[in-house]
DNA sequence: TTAAACTTTCAATTATTTCTGAAAGAAAAA
DNA sequence: TTTTTCTTTCAGAAATAATTGAAAGTTTAA
């Protein structure tokens, strides 16, 4: 896969997005890699394109497919591996919701369950006890909203965004 | 200021949230000591109570400004600045809501636009034509519904939550 | 078996980001 | 003016994250 100058800025493009997400730049010019192929490629071809490590592009192939944006395909009669990125953006939108939901906002909630637990009821944490409380209800309420969007169609989605305009 | 042990935790807490979303954890934590203190500190009190050196408080307390997180306020009869975290969640998640937008989305739209344009339509770029288009129209809805969220007042997003459910 | 073709791991290296602290800058007070 | 008190900047240091590449591991074929 030799790419052309115009899906070399794709992939620099998503690099940086998913860059300023947090998210390895490897990684996310390996996803924009995968979704502008029609078919799967192998590590090789990811190296090639990419111009990295056979160890950088193993490890974000499969950093991908556990993030549930890729999935690994074999090819009868061929030994390699061969990975294919998830094309609908519904998809990969709700499965990145999942995640993050998964990864980041519910250890939130529970540190924050627990430090609410803990904390004593003098004055020193009066300040304190407001802002974990108010943050406390506010994460529980995006996290359900990600929760419903997990499970949502994308007729769902075009419907509320018409409630909510 | 000095720091309970529940205290620390909680600016710990907050610190690794941020750093899992791409901020930098010096800023979070700084964020956290201010919105669970009831009055504006001084600068030498962020680097007494995070245990950090006057150029890393002074940056990062202007970088909260900048995000408009945080306000800077003058004592009078005092010549030091102060910093006061907003306390109110809403306003919090909004003004974080804009700031990405404008910082992190945007960007993204106006790209994806361009390379839209340059795109050569032949079958070589087929598969990325769907990409983009799917991934521009997808941001462009993720765009407006941030705008409106942005100018929403708590109520509104309640009413829109329980449409939702 | 053994060899071949691939994948995975991981210690070492490289790159990037963050932080420090001292020096320069700015504003008020003496 | 000069001094004092505070803020800002920024080059270098430290910490963290990403990457490489070679060796070890696996699986299939000979």
């Amino acid at each position: 896969m030799n790419l052309t100058e115009t899906q070399q800025k794709f992939v620099q493009t998503w690099g940086t997005l998913g860059n300023n997400w947090g998210i390895n730049k490897t990684m996310a010019q390996v996803h924009a890699l995968l979704l502008i192929s029609e078919r799967a490629l192998s590590t090789e071809e990811m190296m090639d394109s990419l111009q990295i490590s056979r160890g950088n592009a193993n490890m974000n192939a499969r950093a991908l497919v556990d993030w549930g944006l890729v999935t690994k395909e074999m090819v009868s009669g061929d030994r390699r591996d061969f990975y294919s990125a998830k094309k609908d953006i519904w998809v990969i939108a709700r499965q990145i919701a999942k995640q993050r939901r998964q990864r980041e906002l519910e250890p939130v909630i529970s540190a924050l369950a627990e430090l609410r637990t803990e904390m004593p009821k003098d004055s020193a944490h009066a300040e304190m006890l407001k802002r974990v409380n108010d943050i406390q209800d506010f994460s529980i309420k995006v996290d359900k909203m990600l929760e419903k969007f997990e499970k949502s169609d994308e007729n769902w989605f075009y419907k509320t965004l018409l409630k909510m305009m």
